[in-house]
DNA sequence: CTGAAAGCGCTTACAG
DNA sequence: CTGAAAGCGCTTACAG
């Protein structure tokens, strides 16, 4: 589609050896000011770029890392809450560092279930490093990296091993900062709707909130704690039980945003007013949270951060430090709005 | 990270050449039936797997698509209605030909500015050809993509050329089934927040709304006509207007669903109802749309088809047809909800 | 149907 | 500070 001028090329018009262009652009303090400045302006004036694959063969490293993150092949449907914030922010810290972002495809030589899908991928294309947004399903394929020692960082999934950490956002800090909210509100019976049994946030989010609920002396009845699935009819079906309770709580946590949206709708076709009847809090702070009326109260998470704390984590990893980074924990914090 | 055997131990292996070997995955039907088996299963016991950055380097295809989506530097705040829609269908289109999407950054070596900053990375890197989401921007750096013939798919972003084609959603038709929908309603004072000057599907938008105005015979006014930028501000601020007006319009065909969110809101803070006061409808059916009371009426974008067809324009290029495909226009519908 | 050989564009010891 | 040369792992005419 156009032509690119090669090493040759450019060491030909500058009468030196292409080992001395490669030194240019590699180790440039190792060349002389004067042969620097005669390379750096032919390159510009005849458009040299090197070539990556080249490159990539004779170094076996690709300047690319592997983004996995739709890895479950039996839960197509699934969203991520900000996947959108934490692309931007991941691709702006890894090219500052040189690095671009592959999103991996499973590898086509493989089935759907085979647990070297992405291996076999990050193989191929010699990928120095992945980061991975999970799913909440713990997926073979994604254990298949840690194995093989490919440098993974994980997010929002305990991920250890010599070559392995992760990032996630303080999601007990989190439970306990809503607890405290309601609790200073004047709340004194407060339900919750979970996520998933096994989900890791979703846990640590509850420990958090029991724990600021016990240490001021309140209890949490088992029929106050329901288990949604994240989404939104789950929260709506979980409101809908909770509203059943005698007495009926008068506040409720919600494990995520979606699911706390669901339980404002269930409130309201109760013909019960929120936050008068019962006060909504939820996790994420998502885009919805500020577009629902009465606006969404909820615990935000650093979207953000996400991005550029696994950026930095994975550049500790491939400048090849002996043990790998310590796992990143995000602070969260709470977002007022009308549902408190 | 781990050891992957070459393609000349696997011919080693088998007692074959390297040439050999090769055509076993590249033009199988070239050797025969037994060399082949054998290859093919020494390949699977010792695990090879092709190097793709050989490969590219021998070829000159890399088996990669570029990904250029958050092009302009003076926007870093804007935000995709459907990012991970389209991302989840391009990518496994793409996958299922044996491509893999390589997220594009601006190359290190060029400024903010520079319009060689998509350009360089796609040389560098010997990207097959590059997937444009736009932003509404004209940005010169995707331009640039273009004019150096490479293969471009964009989206939403009329974009032609000997190398390029571009998918839309039908936007006019779009339009004119809000319009229709709001007549058949009863409505006889329709209003429209627009998209920014320039836009062009906001453009066509309008004009779809207002071809069927005429055909009705229902006139729209200048003031009935406020421009806002996508955002959900902009659709407040605009709506706040319209209510102004004097006879108010009964109803409001918003240009997107972020704007219409922000239009309900401004007609619940006039203490004013949706939809029997005012009716709205909007466009794009973004997951708001379903989650806002009393749920948005929106025009629907076919979002995965986005992904799809990009990357059967592209596989097309790729097959080097000697003309780029037709633009794609996908089918919009219309979702009902409450707010109309 | 198969092999020997050149070549893709780079990097990196090894000499000087 | 610089160059000649080998090598990274593949593909592809060219012979046979």
């Amino acid at each position: 589609m156009f032509a690119v001028s090669s090493i040759r090329e450019l060491a030909r018009r500058c009468g030196v050896s292409v080992a001395t262009v490669s030194r240019v652009f590699n180790t440039p303090e190792v060349v002389s000011q004067q042969t620097r400045q005669l390379v750096l302006g032919m390159a510009a004036e005849i458009g040299y770029l090197p070539n990556e694959s080249a490159r990539t063969l004779a170094t076996k490293k690709s300047n690319m890392v592997g983004l996995v993150w739709d890895t479950d092949h039996r839960r197509p449907g699934w969203r991520h809450p900000f996947l959108q914030d934490i692309l931007v922010a991941l691709k702006g810290a890894l090219s500052a560092h040189g690095l671009h972002l592959l999103m991996l495809a499973p590898d086509p030589g493989a089935g759907p279930g085979d647990p070297r899908r992405f291996l076999r991928a990050v193989q191929r294309h010699n990928v120095d490093g992945v980061v991975i947004i999970d799913n909440g399903s713990r997926d073979p394929a994604v254990l298949a990296l840690a194995d093989a020692e490919v440098p993974c960082v994980a997010l929002d999934l305990r991920f250890t091993g010599p070559t392995c950490t992760y990032i996630t956002s303080d999601n007990a800090g989190g439970g306990r900062l809503a607890a405290a909210h309601l609790i200073e509100r004047g709340h004194r019976h407060i339900a919750t709707i979970t996520g998933p049994a096994g989900n890791w946030p979703a846990a640590q989010r509850l420990a958090g909130f029991r724990e600021a609920l016990t240490e001021a002396g309140i209890p949490l009845a088992d029929g106050d704690v329901v288990t949604g699935d994240f989404y939104l009819d789950s929260g709506h079906a979980a409101m809908t039980r909770l509203l059943e309770r005698d007495p009926r709580p008068t506040a409720v946590f919600a494990a995520g945003d979606e699911m706390a949206v669901g339980a404002i709708k269930a409130i309201r076709e109760a013909g019960l007013r929120v936050p008068d009847d019962v006060a909504v809090i939820g996790f994420d702070d998502i885009e919805v949270a500020a577009l629902v009326p009465p606006g969404l109260t909820t615990v935000t998470q650093d979207k953000t951060g996400f991005g550029t704390a696994a950026a930095e984590s994975l550049m500790a990893m491939l400048a090849g430090t002996a043990t790998p980074p310590e796992p990143t924990t995000l602070p969260t914090t709470l977002i007022l709005r009308g549902s408190t």
